[in-house]
DNA sequence: TGTCAATAGATGCAATGTCAGTAATTGCGG
DNA sequence: CCGCAATTACTGACATTGCATCTATTGACA
């Protein structure tokens, strides 16, 4: 992926937008992961979990919905969600009409324990990550990244 | 709902921008991810060391210098460099000038493995990353975020 | 009602990553 | 030359993750 700055053939610009993402992503996130284990003791995948919870309607989720909306371990979720119940910040709880079903839920100690965590997490963002962009850069990473979450990606693996 | 363009308070476009990047990274690479296990047999790490070694003079690197350049797994590069050498992709060999040290080169196979890999491993990326934006946005988040990687971002964290 | 595929989670095991401690080597200061 | 801190890489104990499998429950249907 060398020379290919010639305007008449500019679609390997993506390669570079790649690895800016998979830089900003790694770098970034290494720090905000020391940060947070070091303040509050607990990994970043516990504050997502925790941010999945805080989000939604009674801050419960059943481990499907929640396995859906995750970022980090698509699986292992059980035994995350193991890890965060034995500290006391969710709690699993059986859901009415399906016995199979488990919700689990936020606690009161669970929510305190976000909220401080959050706060100092994004905090770490906006250091290392949106105080390197100007105004103009931020909005338009955002735009042209916007598909990725607010959108639904499934198409074009379906011919496996 | 969209207007933030608002001189006064623009300085939150970056938690949306940050967002895209996990949102991005995360989904792509876990489809990169089993794609190249599925092809090649072995996981986007080594791909990453092989990557690093041959863009290396002499196709060689001491494991510090890995470590330094690698993108995922900072730490456990011992191991690593154990599994891809027992696939015989790499080899360790000693530093003329230093006894401590281990230079690990790429071998033969390694380069031949790496290059058939990075092929279809950039041809996913561009299907399920480079595919989703439009020429201008390539270009918007490769200029935004090349600060990320051409650049040096140690400087705030130094207050600990 | 009995059978069976589908769904929701949990579990076993192997692979991988992390962290602290170890061993060998180097280079400095006396 | 000798002691000692720094450097380089490895090892072992342990936590986490991924994958395939397993159990329980549900819902469709004959």
């Amino acid at each position: 992926m060398e020379h290919d700055d010639d305007p008449s053939r500019p679609a390997t610009r993506w390669a570079d937008a790649w690895r800016g993402v998979l830089f900003a992503n790694a770098k970034v996130l290494r720090i905000a992961e020391r940060d947070l284990v070091e303040r509050e003791g607990f990994p970043v995948a516990w504050l997502d979990v925790l941010a999945q919870l805080y989000d939604a309607p009674g801050n419960a989720l059943r481990m499907q919905e929640l396995e859906e909306r995750s970022l980090f371990t698509r699986s292992g979720l059980t035994r995350l969600v193991d890890r965060i119940e034995a500290a006391g910040l969710v709690r699993r709880e059986p859901v009415p009409g399906d016995r199979r079903g488990v919700s689990v839920a936020l606690t009161p100690e669970g929510r305190r324990r976000h909220d401080r965590a959050f706060v100092e997490h994004m905090r770490v963002i906006e250091r290392e990550f949106g105080g390197r962009l100007t105004p103009a850069e931020q909005q338009a990473v955002a735009d042209a990244l916007a598909g990725f979450w607010h959108g639904d990606l499934e198409s074009p693996t379906t011919a496996g």
